[in-house]
RNA sequence: GGCCAGGCCCGGCGUGACGCUGGAGCGCCAACUCCGCCAGGGCCGGAAGGCAGCAACGGUACGCUUACUCCGGCGAGUGCGUCGUCAGCCUGGCCCUC
């Protein structure tokens, strides 16, 4: 199955909702007053795509039809809106960051409050580990909040990087939840990928290096690192992921290439999550899981807008190759086309 | 098995951040069943003068609020440091032996 038709299916509680609704409101084709104008606003916005990006499309649609003679048809109507999410997609870039993220790098957990920041830790030597030499290996930071599907993306994301010739490590990162570093390691063994991993409670900073290390040795080029899943509100969890991003800039040189994951069901929520990530340490993408099925597809459009944070990758089904990277073209075909009839039957 | 690096566990100390909570300060607060001061007006008086007293203003109780500043209690997937203990457990690297 190709990843257009995988949208398709996975988005189809998406696309049902919205376009059908859009298909009651204009019918074989209304003229465009401001009240049409308001209830495809409110459409947008229950599809969970945030109010900035709904006003931005209303806008467009306004302009271009108004234009065209005032006629909104369904398929005109769509049309715009799917170029429209798919620029706002492709545009993301990230707006919010730590907001010092230096600071951050040198000094102890939560200095980043307002208060005195502890000039002393600022200004301590990077004490770049034992004198070694940075470690040349692309490190994967995969972070969340809890029952998004970290450690099963890890698993299907490495899988993913072996298929583009890759050699992947993992590291079981997530020293808090009882069986998740024994589930890491099955899954490593199921890709046929080495995993480092210490007892229950480590400290997951103390993994990251040591998993580094054995990157290095082993002659693997890519470390992908597990985190227990933490509530974004838990500042001292926050301050915990920002200490073992401090560790692999350290030991690589580099920021880590750090993922966030977010379950597609999630709606608003999957924003503010997202926003004190990003405060906290440099995100670069998302991994959506879960989008087979949702109904709330739209909230990859809120990010990307409020946010600047663009999708990676996608997951949507349980096999370790159900995971692909993200084509905002597809996937706004997918979402917004107008199958009058997508029943079960097609696939 | 050796060497090196690191982590976890146990006991103590120091110092921070976080969450909940109590108190103090601060702040707000009585149309009238509070106090002060009482413009205007009212009352008594021939007058001099006196009386009661609304509003405003200033306080105070009850009560409220929480940004802020203190002090305290409780809580741990809490940071940093430090002492002790170890009989323990784990990881990485390098080397050696089979």
């Amino acid at each position: 199955m190709g990843l257009f038709e995988r949208f398709r299916t996975g988005l189809r509680k998406s696309r049902d909702n919205f376009v059908g609704g859009l298909r009651r409101l204009l019918g074989g084709g209304v003229k465009l007053d401001d009240d049409t104008l308001d209830e495809i606003e409110e459409l947008l916005i229950k599809a969970d795509m945030g109010v900035q990006s709904a006003v931005r499309i209303t806008r467009t649609i306004e302009g271009r039809l108004r234009e065209a003679g005032g006629e909104a048809t369904l398929a005109a109507v769509l049309d715009i809106i799917r170029r429209d999410v798919q620029q706002i997609l492709v545009e993301a870039k990230p707006r919010v960051q730590p907001p010092s993220w230096e600071a951050a790098l040198g000094g102890d957990g939560g200095k980043r409050r307002k208060g005195k920041v502890r000039r002393q830790a600022a200004g301590r030597p990077p004490d770049v580990a034992g004198g070694e030499p940075p470690a040349d290996v692309r490190v994967v930071f995969v972070v969340g909040v809890n029952g998004t599907g970290k450690t099963t993306s890890i698993a299907k994301l490495g899988h993913l990087y072996q298929q583009q010739g890759r050699r992947v490590l993992l590291a079981a990162g997530d020293t808090f939840r009882a069986a998740a570093v024994e589930q890491i390691q099955v899954w490593a063994d199921r890709i046929g990928a080495p995993c480092v991993a210490q007892a229950p409670g480590a400290d997951p900073a103390a993994v990251t290096y040591d998993a580094i290390n054995a990157a290095v040795a082993r002659g693997c080029d890519t470390v992908i690192v597990d985190t227990a899943g933490r509530l974004h509100t838990k500042t001292n969890l926050m301050d915990e992921l920002a200490k073992v991003a401090r560790v692999i800039r350290r030991r690589t040189g580099r920021d880590p290439e750090t993922l966030l994951v977010v379950d597609a069901n999630t709606g608003q929520n999957g924003l503010a999550q997202a926003r004190v990530f990003a405060e906290t340490i440099p995100v670069e993408g998302l991994i959506l899981t879960k989008l087979d099925g949702t109904a709330k597809g739209g909230i990859v459009v809120a990010i990307a807008e409020t946010l600047g944070l663009p999708v990676r990758y996608v997951g949507m089904g349980e096999t370790v190759a159900d995971l692909a990277p993200f084509d905002a073209a597809a996937f706004c075909d997918a979402l917004f086309a107008d199958w009058a009839d997508d029943g079960d039957t097609s696939d």
